[in-house]
DNA sequence: TCTTACCCTTACGTTAGGGTAAGAGTGTTG
DNA sequence: CAACACTCTTACCCTAACGTAAGGGTAAGA
């Protein structure tokens, strides 16, 4: 009844919008294990690997690199305890979260400042109408005065 | 007077965060460009060549390759007329913004569920002090309900 | 049995962004 | 002019996370 629900690779690939080449990536980096295999050698997965598949996915969302992964996977079951491992997680998981958080600020600091250029190039679209564009590109000295925000502008070649 | 403040590799490297070699790299790719070169070969920089770095490292930030920078400023130059220039970068930006918001977005489900996921563990630490641990964890029955946020649990092993 | 679609292993290729080493020349300070 | 730190060019090395090709076997329906 159960073995009715075995997946073979391709299967698995594309419920998890993975490849077959990443499936076998993760077989040889030890994160993944297929259940078991027929006579002719394919593999056989399970619900679990699924589970397992979006776990690591979630991970290198987060920013780990596979190697990272299978070294957390690694350190989950050395603890012997199963209190510790939860601990242990929670620190590697805490760590994380405030490198997310940083990452997210950053990231905010970059939208204002695509919006801030943004908001700049539009004002270039009406302005110099009758100036002569060609001066009016770096030289209307609208840049000069708000420098930190237009580094997406004010790094370009004069023009 | 401006001869002064012209700067050797080493020293544009300092100030821009950067390594020789990053910098090297940069001007392999036309990023870059030292305004002149003493008699006996060595690099010499600008302040424009400051702000250009500064540039090329806002861009990488927001997710472009070095390619992809070259093939901005190589269409920046291609475009003869400045206002169609600065159409042209509004359009590019416009789209980084998009996916600055979306990648923003996803970020923030992953740090609500890392949040989820150390409330979970947080309770871990509490739980079953009287409960053999060893079955508790994973079998404690918490984890069946809110599946979704808890993939990075419930993706671990069984333990 | 034939066909068709999958799957196997092995192993080299790819992309990005540099790192590092070698051997020689340069600039500056004293 | 000597010492010493800095820079030059060339060129090979590195990691991550797969992609892709080669050569051949397997599952399963018709």
């Amino acid at each position: 009844m159960s073995e009715s629900k075995l997946l073979r690779i391709g299967q698995l690939a594309k419920l998890t919008e993975k490849t077959a080449r990443a499936l076998h990536l993760y077989e040889e980096m030890d994160l993944l294990c297929p259940v078991q295999r027929t006579q002719g050698g394919f593999r056989l997965y399970d619900v679990e690997n699924v589970s397992r598949i979006r776990y690591i996915d979630r991970l290198q969302r987060l920013g780990y690199s596979l190697r990272d992964i299978r070294e957390l996977v690694a350190e989950w079951r050395r603890t012997s305890n199963p209190r510790d491992a939860m601990a242990s997680m929670q620190s590697v998981y805490r760590a994380r979260l405030a490198e997310v958080r940083r990452t997210l600020e950053e990231l905010a600091v970059l939208e204002n400042e695509l919006v801030a250029s943004l908001a700049f190039l539009e004002g270039c679209q009406t302005c110099g109408a009758e100036a002569e564009p060609t001066e009016a590109c770096g030289e209307c000295g609208r840049t000069g005065e708000h420098d930190d925000d237009l580094a997406l502008i004010t790094g370009l070649p004069a023009h």
